[in-house]
DNA sequence: AGCCATACGTCAGGAAAACGCAAACATGAC
DNA sequence: GTCATGTTTGCGTTTTCCTGACGTATGGCT
């Protein structure tokens, strides 16, 4: 039998926020107690460890390297315990609050709210759009719908919903249709395709992806975001760049075309939820999510072969 | 400023430790403590969270949905926290415990000892042979070193030391190779080549990598260990397939021929450590294997075009 | 059915831990 | 030197936690 021991909790706990603010008396602010409290735990700490965690210099402190150590292995403990209980705590009457860049957020995800409402109806949904730099705290989150490449950070928990592929889509209406229709792929190096400052590399990998010597050239309008870029493909400006379920209602009803297919790229469909125990809404939601993402693949072109 | 609060901690360990051992009883023994206290607090936390973490049924109890969830959350938490705690305690002029695969010790980490003692004079290495089933609990190991393909569990914290590359060796006693000389890649899949039950998937990997409709049809003679494995080709008795760096040293010294290259496969060489605080001895032995595994696949020829 | 062994719940009193308060101490700024 | 800031220390008090003994519920055994 495993006879490990725990270190003193509370004194553990009161050291964590110590190291964490830098500060015993921010610490003892941010756990209701004195500050004396919180001085008598960290020598408590220290006792039990045998060697000291901070250099003390009079009027301040800095975490020794025992303490660093100490430090970076349990915050993130800490973080889980605290996302655990708060989750629990919140409870599952609570609403699920899912976070989603606004371009998935527009062009997905509300477009089949009204499927998922049916499909799982129990399920209490809010809806938190975030900026597009990927990488969301998940703070407050229930879970977050993301398009992102592993690794993924170690503090979320990942359930893979899909491989992403992405291709060049546009509008019957645009005026280079008539001189690209028929052509090969790689006519495209010679366009200047629309492109999105959210999503630098997605020609560079669509091109890698099928095999093309390099991305297009010249480089034509930018957008700030991919719903905008979409939204000026659906007028006719140009040829976009866009993952397949993203632009496949489009695709049904020919406002767009994807007559080159779509790439397979390293990155994934993910659904990050907070390392705390599995919540049956986030599994629910996933294999929802599963399910629709797998329809708009299916129903979006194949990889064209370049 | 996120003023989210933590869950009363003793209480909590008592509640992991019941939910682990499915008994008041056993977690009371195992916090030397009596099953009266633990039932308190078992109580106390249910009072704080506001619903019931088991189900009480007579004599025994049994974990409530919200008691899984809750346990779910806080096991790998608490055994971070033992780790990092147990970690820091046995402090850094301990050895440092490092795990690797029998076969792998035999082959590459003993024959390079001599080699770390001279680069990393200040490190004391305790070397722990384990298992070749590559999932070591790494529960009182500082350190594994392991051959392994992505996803890695999630409580390790892993250091990417090299892609993994295998292919074909044997010896130029070997009868077979006055046949085999000079032949592609492919005149391979004829030949009754052996294997081991450590890692039956090597030859269709290989064969698959390097472009070969199938592994070898005709199945030589099968080892229990990559270790015999290479005794066997060392000794003339056919073709083996292993590893670039655990042959490097062969491979230079003339005893075995590596005709067809090596191929990369989804496996990488991982010094996998527990999720404490990072320990400057894992850091600096990780760069050593790395700088190592470099030379060694360095000295190995290049990946053969089949 | 009656009895015993097992396992959890509860409560009172006492031990231990944690706390608040206030004074002491250390350092850097002025 | 004096003040402002921030940590440590000593002591009396509050809070928490534990032990130990007893009560209750269940299942196996005769």
């Amino acid at each position: 039998m495993t006879e490990r021991e725990l270190p003193p909790l509370n004194a553990l706990r009161a050291f964590e926020a110590v190291a964490r603010r830098q500060s015993v008396s921010a610490a003892a602010a941010e756990l209701h107690v004195t500050h004396g409290a919180i001085s008598r735990q960290l020598r408590l700490l220290e006792e039990a460890l045998g060697r000291p965690l901070f250099t003390r210099q009079g009027r301040g402190l800095q975490l020794s390297a025992a303490g660093t150590q100490l430090h970076e292995g349990t915050s993130a403990a800490f973080g889980q315990l605290r996302d655990s209980w708060a989750g629990l705590r919140r409870g599952s009457s609570a609403p699920f609050v899912l976070g989603c860049s606004g371009s998935l957020l527009a062009r997905w995800v509300i477009p089949r709210l009204d499927r998922l409402a049916r499909d799982l109806p129990e399920l209490q949904l809010h809806l938190s759009a975030q900026e597009d730099p990927l990488t969301p705290a998940l703070g407050e989150l229930d879970g977050a719908l993301l398009l992102a490449a592993p690794p993924w950070p170690a503090n979320w928990q990942v359930t893979e919903l899909a491989p992403e592929r992405i291709g060049p889509v546009l509008s019957p209406r645009y005026a280079g249709w008539a001189r690209l229709a028929g052509q090969p792929a790689r006519a495209l190096l010679d366009e200047a395709v629309l492109h999105t400052a959210s999503r630098p590399q997605a020609w560079r990998d669509w091109a890698s992806a099928a095999g093309l010597p390099g991305p297009p050239a010249a480089s034509g309008q930018g957008f700030p975001h991919l719903y905008y870029l979409l939204e000026a493909a659906l007028a006719g400006l140009g040829v976009a760049i866009a993952p397949a379920p993203l632009v496949a209602d489009d695709l049904a009803a020919g406002r767009l075309l994807a007559p080159w297919g779509f790439q397979p790229t390293p990155a994934r469909w993910i659904l990050a939820t907070p390392q705390r125990g599995r919540d049956p809404r986030a599994s629910a939601l996933a294999a929802w999510l599963q399910r629709e993402l797998a329809a708009d693949e299916k129903s979006a072109p194949l990889t064209d072969s370049a």
